[in-house]
DNA sequence: ATTTATTATCGTAATATTGCAATATATAAA
DNA sequence: TTTATATATTGCAATATTACGATAATAAAT
């Protein structure tokens, strides 16, 4: 019991589960927000800027890495944080596809 | 501790985030996509076609309903759930925007 | 080599979520 | 009115998530 039974599901749904369950949550979608007005893919000043401890934003950090939709690279001590355009779009599409589809179907 | 810092973001991130967290759920995934295979807004056939005992289903449908996504209608001792389509626009529409907006100021 | 700055990881407390049995509620049928 | 059926609510156990202090890891600067 308390965990999810995604053996039950198919693919797509948990899938979208798993999109959705990462952009759940006001600290992740305010980082991905931030990073992308910082057009120079701005690092750890999100610590700053989003409130919450460094632990803190580095797991959410790690989250949205999970599913590729932001990548880090490292210069010097410093990480960039950069959204991942590709991976970004893909989400988009998948969920519209979602969406659309179960509209289409709808009463 | 424990509790998201809802406080220090925005509504909009709010609101994203709490429709984000309701479709983060692959039974309300699986539920949504049936009511809406159903045109006649078939109802707790729900619980028979997702595999999940009936208090759950239940409270799965509360939290659907929660942002107002579907609709019951009590129909004698059933209830009839049905998406409701305005709603459903709206939520794709916010999303969209969120997609959109990020991905344009994005590196 | 030591210090400093940046980020990641670990451990833990508080709270939230998931799922279900038991039970309550409501309505139809007998 | 009793019985059966459909749905909602309550209470609880298991697990997940959120947040943070302490600490480790890494690399630049002194």
């Amino acid at each position: 019991m308390g965990t999810t039974k995604t053996q039950i599901f198919n693919d797509n749904q948990n899938q979208l589960a798993v999109i959705f369950k990462v952009l759940a949550n006001p600290a992740r979608i305010a980082i991905l927000q931030y990073i992308s007005s910082q057009k120079a893919c701005i690092c750890n000043d999100i610590v700053d800027e989003i409130g919450l401890a460094q632990p803190t934003i580095s797991q959410h950090l790690k989250e949205l890495k999970s599913i590729n939709l932001i990548e880090g690279e490292i210069e010097g001590k410093k990480v960039c944080y950069c959204i991942n355009l590709k991976k970004w779009k893909e989400v988009q599409h998948i969920l519209n596809a979602f969406f659309d589809k179960t509209k289409f179907n709808c009463c």
